[in-house]
DNA sequence: ACAAGGGGTAAACGACCGTTAACCAGCCTG
DNA sequence: CAGGCTGGTTAACGGTCGTTTACCCCTTGT
């Protein structure tokens, strides 16, 4: 799980700790896994992630930070690349399905964990999430006929189709982006029409 | 918030309980908030809530097992009554996104804090979440014409798009429903269309 | 050769928090 | 009017857990 590892290359121990903490957030939740646990997962144990990290706020904060700024980023380079509206939100769609289906752990700390983000910290992704938002929603927008409101909701609502993939490992990866792929264009496309029924 | 109090009738103790530590839990998570915040909320403090409950843990196993009853027997009621497998789809989609709307809390604590539960209430909850997915693949696997795992995958990613509900207010109720109800039979319907292309 | 520092350890500290104990006020019943 | 539930209260206990401290090894550059 998480990401492939680049190539063999050695991923430097903070990498290694975010990695192994991810998949702990994950399973058991922020409050559900002590700094003895994360420890133990990379092989060293307890105090000594604090030679790598300031505090468990911290680890929290940078996971959750760095994801916000990766989809952002890889979102609003695809729609620039994209030709056309259409085709932008196809790769929208693509874009945040492979990284669920790829980092399946950090996709539920970041939809679960935000709560216990401390107070600027969660500042900051907030402030990244709601500029991903605004990439899906001008592309909605000049995709399909919708108002702005109704597009913010089409678009949370995908995200949560999309997500919803930890949940379920019944297919295999291909099949599962197939689907997951299939779904959200269909829920889009028909999100506009009436829209304001 | 938290399903209409019937009618002006006093609701139990208990209930009131429930429901304001539905909230916070919802808001906070689990370990994110404490016994006195569950009493302050009700206007008691602390260990008063250990009158009505065994412990902060069966609070939240009474919680979830309720949903989880509530869910699956609203479900097949509505399956029950359905003349034909479409509309009974169509039943059940509606009867998710009601719930979803009327109960964003209790939404969700329960697809946030299964993790916190304890381990035999646990198994009780997944057996009734299970049985409700299996409501779903049947009635879809009824109406169009997809495999079972397609079909499993397609309910959780169903269940993900409508449950995202809490996260956007920017809609009224009944935009919001109309809104949800047409993106998820949308989804679902495209979803059987070549299953295993 | 050696000082420096990066990265690890185990032990102690301190706060928080779920739970229990001891106590008490009102109400309803006999 | 006594006496026992019912449902509160505050104070204390105990465990867990994040964090700090003190110590140590091993590498590396001078």
């Amino acid at each position: 799980m998480g990401a492939v590892p680049a190539d063999g290359v050695k991923q430097t121990r903070r990498d290694q700790i975010l990695d192994a903490a991810a998949e702990l957030f994950a399973r058991h939740g922020f409050h559900g896994v002590g700094i003895d646990d994360i420890g133990a997962a990379v092989g060293i144990s307890g105090p000594a992630l604090y030679r790598h990290f300031r505090s468990k706020d911290a680890m929290l904060g940078e996971m959750l930070t760095s994801i916000s700024e990766r989809l952002l980023e890889g979102g609003q380079a695809r729609v620039d690349a994209a030709p056309d509206a259409a085709t932008a939100l196809q790769a929208l769609v693509r874009w945040h399905v492979d990284f669920a289906l790829d980092d399946p752990a950090l996709i539920t700390v970041q939809m679960r964990n935000l709560a216990n983000l401390t107070d600027p910290d969660r500042r900051r992704v907030r402030a990244l999430q709601r500029r991903y938002v605004e990439v899906w929603v001008t592309a909605l927008q000049e995709s399909v006929a919708v108002d702005e409101p109704t597009a913010r909701a089409a678009a949370h609502a995908v995200f949560g189709l999309i997500n919803s993939t930890p949940h379920s490992a019944h297919l295999d990866r291909d099949q599962m982006a197939a689907l997951l792929t299939r779904m959200a264009l269909a829920s889009l496309t028909t999100a506009g029409v009436l829209a304001t029924a």
